[in-house]
DNA sequence: TCCCTATGATTGATCGGCAT
DNA sequence: GATGCCGATCAATCATAGGG
């Protein structure tokens, strides 16, 4: 009871989700970069500006969206076609092509 | 960046779209995935008395199983949970050196019941940690001796 | 309110690269 | 050639937020 985990640091605990269009511009570019989904430090820094959130956010973000991309494709790849719709209806509210100029996603 | 590096996108095109790049397939040599059933010699074993028992108040994450090395406690997936004391000992010596020497590191790693290498790596990872929260002006402390 | 899934953060350990 | 460190990442887990 007293050794319970120093739970009482963890920032986890006072976790809050990121705004719906800090999601959208971050699931943007990932599924636009699906082929090497690692953007650079340049590139984070762009995203957490845009988003309002850290480079360590951005990071964070990053690592659990491929990991968990991973972990199930199958349903990780309906989000991709939507995504990839969205970009083909020019749909793109948000996102700009500041990041890495005009992010070529592959060859 | 871009797409240009040794990023051979051998995609898998299978019907619709979404290929399978690289990256979605990389795997890591992950740590064993049980202790080594190892049995409990001579129990008094565990005390080179320096900084005491380090398995006093074992961290139990989800408060799941036990452990069954007397070294090592390790969870199913192999990851070593660190016991709160290990923990404070590390954190204690971090704040006294940042880096360790060969010799300190032996201590630290046997008066806690641990490997060199898990010693060497926590001090690493405790030092990323570090420049992290001063990047990020969560704390202080550059100190070093050498104004302008 | 209970339950279950989604998600941001933490962390022991791995990978590639570089220095000694 | 071996070993330590760094920077980035992985992979599992924690703890909470959100939706039903």
């Amino acid at each position: 009871v007293m050794i319970l985990r120093s739970r009482f640091l963890d920032a986890r605990r006072k976790r809050r989700n990121f705004s719906k269009q800090a999601s959208e511009i971050l699931n943007e570019y990932f599924y636009s970069h699906l082929s090497n989904p690692y953007p650079s430090e340049e590139a984070k820094e762009e995203l957490a500006r845009k988003c309002g959130i850290t480079v360590s956010q951005v990071s964070n973000w990053f690592g659990n969206k491929r990991i968990r991309y991973k972990k199930n494709i199958g349903k990780a790849q309906e989000e991709a076609n939507l995504y990839a719709a969205k970009k083909a209806a020019g749909a793109s509210p948000y996102s700009m092509g500041a990041a890495s100029g005009t992010a070529t996603p592959m060859m | 960046e871009e797409c240009l590096g040794p990023h051979h996108l051998q995609a898998h095109a299978s019907h619709s779209a979404v290929p399978t790049y690289k990256w979605m397939q990389v795997k890591r040599n992950v740590p064993k995935p049980t202790a080594p059933k190892l049995m409990i010699p001579p129990a008094e074993f565990v005390n080179q008395g320096v900084l005491g028992s380090p398995q006093e108040g074992l961290r139990t994450p989800t408060g799941s199983q036990m452990l069954s090395n007397p070294l090592l406690n390790l969870n199913n997936t192999g990851r070593t949970n660190f016991t709160n004391k290990q923990l404070t000992e590390l954190e204690k010596e971090f704040h006294f050196n940042k880096y360790l020497t060969r010799a300190r590191r032996i201590e630290i790693a046997s008066a806690l019941q641990l490997n060199e290498t898990q010693v060497k790596i926590w001090f690493q990872n405790r030092r990323m940690k570090q420049k992290k929260r001063i990047k990020e002006g969560l704390i202080a402390a550059p100190d070093v001796t050498s104004p302008t």
